[in-house]
DNA sequence: TCGCTGTACCAAAGCGCTTTGGATTTTGCT
DNA sequence: AGCAAAATCCAAAGCGCTTTGGTACAGCGA
């Protein structure tokens, strides 16, 4: 069913159909309930790409999910996040579609998605430090949001990110309040922003206690629970060995729990570890109490958020770059401790 | 650049723009190139809504995320899945879209996707137990491929499953070989076809063996870390405690593994588990040397290869549906042993 | 030379919608 | 009653592409 049999079914014009199911004024109110009706009745939904085409608009978001080719690395995070903007989109109209690209071809889908038209905006996923596609993005003129931020960047931009540094720097605080000098970091691939950050506000809450910071047992990789297991295992095997841990996903955590259990050390007791939490629907940081010590924000709840931002700035683009700072919360669970007296 | 700015600039008409740019025959090739060199040149890429007016197609694939409002559940291999997948999409210049639909407004959203003419055709994600969702979208006429199977359905149906049946009668079958006798099942929700099949698998290798089947140590839900732990804990403290466990994901095995140390056994020795393992990117089962012993199908590759499959099936839709059905490699890690004598 | 067959190109219609610029009828007011 | 304004509705153009149904011209054999 299109507008047309639709309109001929009800004896009116397209014009008129198409106002009526559009919210215009100038249409009588009986006349739009008949039409409402009747498109109901008959399933009618407009063409989104013809009313595409009509409008000039995509009534479409782009998610470019970039892939490492040398990592063939997906981010876990990916799917609640989707979870989150999706149902905003659906709400408004739009539709969602994804793109992967490889290292080197991201400009290409970029460029190929504005070419086509086939977007009204995209959403930046995984910024790196001063990273190239916010300019990218900004001259060839395709609106967008960045979920996370890029330090470095010199022209203003739309983002919505977590606080990082503030959270790491908490929970820094929190280990060396519990007695913690010893505090191994285990990251995610620090050219990522938000690892760096992380980073940033760990050496932070070191320095400011006047704790030294040790590269020795500071790791940086791809979040998976082997590389966990492994910057654990080597840390513990140090001769001065961290009392604690912060992770930078539950994932590593899990790893490094892992190597803490197979060296005979109890968790929380003989190490502490403090993780961040996405609070991803299928890694639930245990039941009721926390298993893990965590600074936690919801991916997909952000992901709602941000469809907002960047739905709001393509309704109205003239609005300002809007930034939104969320904070995490630091959730006590069972994973800290005082540090282990020396003997 | 639009077609008519581009043949514009060319002296030509659209017609031999389009023709030359989509490799018709009927134009000289000297002229070809001239359009190809500044199509090119002046970034030239067909809108793809006005391309899929005129044609009649949408040239689009959409996937229906299913989200469990009750659970909030996305499912973790979702990321990896569409990783595959929309590579394949790319190179036939198919656009990828993506929906979420809460448990009760999925058929909505397969009839709203099919009314607005969004996509050609969709992939079916997590079929249940004689899932509706066959018969639906063999109504309104979407083609479709069912990422797993539904037991059950009647109506022929194009799929790509992995033989969990088989792949968990082999798995079941390593351990009677070990010498397990009690051997705990921790299950995804058996609503889900695929933890049907694994369920039925290992029944299937116990009773061959004469070994009884008891329900005090199967278990089946939502395969979170926590789930795994939970279940793990909790069988362990049964009178007559399993040896073995199999479980459904890398995520529960992982708690599983926690409830095992937890309990102050060693995983290998008092205890064996093996485990689904998706071959997830951010979910590697170890390096070198796997850590648990696991039936192991890339869910990416499973993407790749199901793309192919509905977009063939779009193309040619006298086709007769395909049904592939993959082998699980059975990889032997160091989570399994024999069984511990009783003493 | 004429007709005929390809070859190489083009104008215009059409895909399903929105929107512009009227046209017609009603209403409100004097 | 008379007239402007408001209320309804409509025909047709246009969005950017493909495709149908041509035309024009060169080359060829008779």
């Amino acid at each position: 069913m299109n507008l047309k049999q639709l309109s001929q079914k009800l004896g009116l014009s397209q014009t008129t159909v198409s106002r009526a199911l559009n919210g215009y004024p100038e249409v009588n109110e009986a006349t739009r309930l008949r039409v409402e009706r009747a498109a109901a009745q008959y399933h009618y939904r407009p063409s989104t790409r013809a009313k595409g085409l009509a409008t000039g608009k995509a009534l479409a978001i782009g998610h470019v999910i970039p892939i490492s080719s040398k990592h063939e690395m997906v981010n876990p995070i990916f799917g609640d996040f989707i979870a989150g903007a999706g149902e905003t989109y659906a709400r408004h109209g739009y539709e969602m579609i994804l793109c992967t690209a490889d290292d080197g071809q991201e400009e290409q889908v970029y460029r190929g998605l504005k070419a086509r038209r086939a977007v009204d905006g995209v959403v930046v996923h995984g910024p790196r430090l001063d990273d190239s596609r916010i300019r990218l993005l900004h001259d060839i003129g395709l609106p967008f949001v960045v979920h996370g931020r890029s330090s470095g960047a010199t022209l203003p931009y739309a983002w919505l990110d977590v606080n990082n540094r503030h959270a790491f720097q908490r929970a820094t605080d929190f280990l060396l309040d519990l007695g913690h000098l010893r505090i191994g970091l285990i990251n995610g691939m620090e050219c990522m922003d938000f690892a760096h950050r992380r980073r940033d506000g760990y050496t932070i809450a070191m320095l400011a206690r006047g704790v030294p910071v040790d590269p020795s047992i500071m790791r940086s990789s791809e979040m998976t629970e082997d590389f966990g297991y492994q910057s654990t295992r080597d840390m513990l095997a140090l001769g001065d060995p961290p009392t604690a841990l912060l992770c930078a996903s539950l994932i590593s955590a899990l790893g490094a729990r892992r190597a803490v259990e197979e060296a005979g050390l109890v968790m929380g007791r003989d190490v502490s570890i403090i993780t961040h939490d996405d609070d991803l629907s299928y890694l639930k940081n245990g039941g009721d109490i926390p298993i893990f010590t965590a600074t936690r924000s919801s991916v997909r709840a952000a992901g709602a958020r941000l469809a907002e931002i960047l739905l709001g700035g393509i309704a109205d683009p003239d609005l300002p770059h809007q930034n939104v700072l969320l904070e995490a919360e630091l959730m006590v669970g069972r994973s800290t401790g005082p540090a282990p007296r020396k003997d």
